[in-house]
DNA sequence: GCCAACGTTGGC
DNA sequence: GCCAACGTTGGC
């Protein structure tokens, strides 16, 4: 990124395997299992402590922004890709070259309703955003300051 | 459970 | 480097 201006971000997460309600309970969490190299390069080269993130609950009844997080780290290797007993375990990786970052997430606060993935595609100000592009299935994603803006006004 | 829209893998 | 087959995500 090319300020040290705070940045803003979503990122998704199925409510049966990590909610809001478990951020909450944990404070803290290691976001682990992230295999993706885009949203792996977001968490690595984008993110930095006190940057922002919607909490999003998907592949559930109602999808949609549940809640505010705050990066708690700088990226560090996710531990899961070195352990042969994890699912997220990946043999093409080692300890000296690690190929998966993840960071800390810390919780903020829970909104005060669920802001809909419905609820978001009927404002045509933030169709650009990649939460909305079609086929967009990135777990971790950017959110413009203004659209940041725009959807907590709609709370 | 279905399936569109991806991303990854591997044969060639 | 191409691309078919396969696996995954995630809305519906």
């Amino acid at each position: 990124m090319s300020s040290d201006a705070m940045n803003y971000w979503l990122m998704k997460s199925e409510p049966e395997a990590f909610s809001i309600d478990d951020l909450k309970r944990k404070r803290s969490e290691a976001w682990d299992g992230v295999r993706n190299y885009q949203a792996r390069n977001f968490m690595r080269d984008g993110m930095r402590p006190g940057d922002r993130i919607f909490f999003y609950h998907s592949n559930c009844p109602t999808p949609g922004i549940v809640g505010i997080a705050e990066v708690a780290t700088d990226a560090y290797p996710d531990p899961t890709q070195f352990d042969p007993g994890s699912h997220y375990f990946d043999p093409g990786s080692s300890r000296d070259n690690p190929r998966w970052m993840l960071v800390d997430v810390k919780f903020v606060r829970k909104l005060k309703r669920t802001i809909s993935l419905d609820e978001l595609k009927g404002h045509d100000a933030l169709l650009a955003m990649p939460l909305l592009r079609k086929g967009n299935r990135l777990s971790v994603m950017p959110v413009g300051a203004a659209d940041w803006q725009y959807i907590l006004a709609l709370e």
